[in-house]
DNA sequence: GTCATGTACGAAAACGTTTTAGTTAGTGTC
DNA sequence: GACACTAACTAAAACGTTTTCGTACATGAC
């Protein structure tokens, strides 16, 4: 590798005068920095991004700290398109993305230490198991972070607005003249949270209080687990007139009970998922759903995160919400 | 932080002295090596990565390029599935992944160069347009380098078995009975090519010569366009008993099709995908189709890689057969 | 006592940058 | 011609490691 003295040697100046005619430094002769640039550029030379970070203390290099829980890791749609939204964005700014090695406690280093070890220097924290020590000691730490989805107080969350988005949903539906929802939530997080929450208000709302049966749980993303409990909701005495799903693709399960049941979609039952997936357009009918915009969720992480980074002062910890958009697919039926 | 020379200070002894006892040097007394592991850990000393870079050219951080010509990037299951085993492969034997930044040419740096500049010990490379100057390049340059699913002469690579997916797919649908069989392929790539072999040749094994209107080229995953081939097939004067689909989330787009004309999966048609992700089990009907196994692709090439990193001399470039196996669904129809 | 051998440690160079604190030469002022 | 000032450059230290080549001392052989 040809480094800063092969430039200087050829040059005839020091190293010094490269590294400043490099960094366009303002004591270099206009003439001296053009001749160093273009040897530099014929010689091949390319900085050592080590060398540089070892005086600088800078990497430009970002963490992405991201487990799916069900191993799935990056085959889950929502987080994915947030990352990639992430990587672009960052990327774009000059930062390289590298995951945050999470099978490292073999060599006995937390998630907090190999981030520093590694030379990250900021992490956003997606999809993940947040009350784990590991994360907690990441989030508390003195790195940089952005969290997806997941308020911490004192640091920058980005998250997607699920009140907003369940309301506009359930709007939507009870516009329609469904009185007799179900409502398959996920897990408890706080974005099952607040779903719920705009789910029993908007019900409230109508003067309508859910049988207890009507609200189940199920995981994200389980089609089996939404399948069964869909099933348990059809074959009640009173069934639902319109089943949501915790996600789009945990729908599937609730398709499958239906069509099991020689159901049509939507004339017999309607179902809803959440997410806006690409998946939830193809489905025949097309489904109902809101679309989180996973595009300005990762964009945003990006920029506080760098923000963060480069002004560590008088940057501070900020609540991002960031609007989703109601899908009027074809999967809920209008009842007169 | 704190560096060797503060360990070394508390210590009272060198800085050679703490990097010998660190890294199990046979010239350190056990008594000291002992003193100076546990003071540097009571100290919360991390190894500064940067400067042991430096000096050892060694960084343990491998690249992973990956673009999704479809703007989806990580949305993309197959490659997803991939790039987590990989992950989880590498980071196990203690390398960090980074994305190989793509958009760079705003810095004016090429992917070689990035990776270079990025001290990237070796590039995985999946999911992209090999044929470009950018790609190419890297492929040929002096970084160890694994392709995914496309095979350069003097490289390893790891590719899916679709020669021999695709002939089990073929045998096992022209057992059930099946003669007129329409395949809507991919956009031409030597999996595409290879899909395409095995499926003339077990036509030919049977006797059967394909009318030339059976045989369609849409881009992968696209459901629109499989949806519009699809309707054209039905619509023929003499359609196919069964369609063949570029894979699994485009065969959407044929079921669509086939919905819309009012014929039901199997009994009026049959529809077969490729890939075996999560979303063929959860169809009703499962879909048959031909599972990769990316966790074993994903696997492997982490293991190449980084025998070819660390063992330059010694390791020969392979090509690595993954097989996949038949996913025998339920949307595959025998007839009598 | 001399010599070889081995063990445990340290000094210092090196890796490729950045940056501070000069140094030199040129320019203009009076 | 002395002086201050600036422009353009350099020397050298520093960043935190690794590694080579010492050195010092002890041990044992003769």
């Amino acid at each position: 590798m040809v480094s800063m003295k092969d430039v200087a040697k050829e040059c005839g100046v020091s190293v010094a005068t490269v590294s400043k005619a490099l960094n366009d430094y303002s004591d270099v002769g206009e003439e001296k920095r053009r001749e160093i640039k273009e040897t530099a550029r014929r010689m091949g030379y390319m900085p050592n991004l080590s060398a540089r970070a070892l005086k600088t203390k800078r990497t430009y290099n970002l963490g992405i700290l991201f487990v799916d829980e069900a191993q799935s890791g990056l085959t889950h749609d929502y987080f994915s398109s947030i990352i990639e939204s992430f990587k672009v964005t960052a990327e774009a700014k000059g930062y390289d993305i590298t995951f945050v090695n999470c099978s490292m406690p073999r060599h006995g280093r937390s998630y907090y230490e190999h981030c520093r070890y590694r030379g990250l220097e900021g992490i956003v924290i997606a999809c993940i198991d947040f009350y784990t020590p590991q994360t907690q000691e990441l989030i508390r730490s003195d790195l940089p972070v952005v969290t997806i989805d997941y308020v911490f107080d004192g640091r920058t969350s980005v998250a997607s607005d699920n009140v907003r988005g369940m309301r506009e949903l359930m709007e939507y539906i009870c516009g329609l003249g469904h009185r007799k929802i179900a409502y398959i939530h996920g897990m408890d997080s706080s974005t099952t949270r607040d779903r719920l929450t705009s789910f029993y208000r908007v019900l409230s709302d109508y003067g309508i209080e859910p049988p207890e049966e009507y609200v189940r749980q199920a995981a994200y993303r389980d089609t089996e687990e939404t399948e069964r409990l869909s099933g348990e909701l059809l074959d009640l005495p009173d069934p639902p007139t319109c089943i949501m799903c915790p996600d789009d693709f945990s729908a599937l399960g609730c398709i499958r009970a239906a069509q099991a049941r020689g159901l049509r979609i939507p004339e017999d039952i309607s179902v809803v998922g959440y997410d806006g997936i690409t998946l939830a357009q193809v489905l025949e009918p097309r489904l109902t759903t809101v679309h989180q915009d996973t595009r300005t969720i990762g964009r945003r992480a990006a920029e506080e995160l760098i923000s963060l980074v480069e002004n560590p002062r008088t940057t501070f910890a900020e609540k991002i919400l960031v609007p989703g958009e109601l899908v009027q697919g074809a999967s809920v039926k209008k009842i007169i």
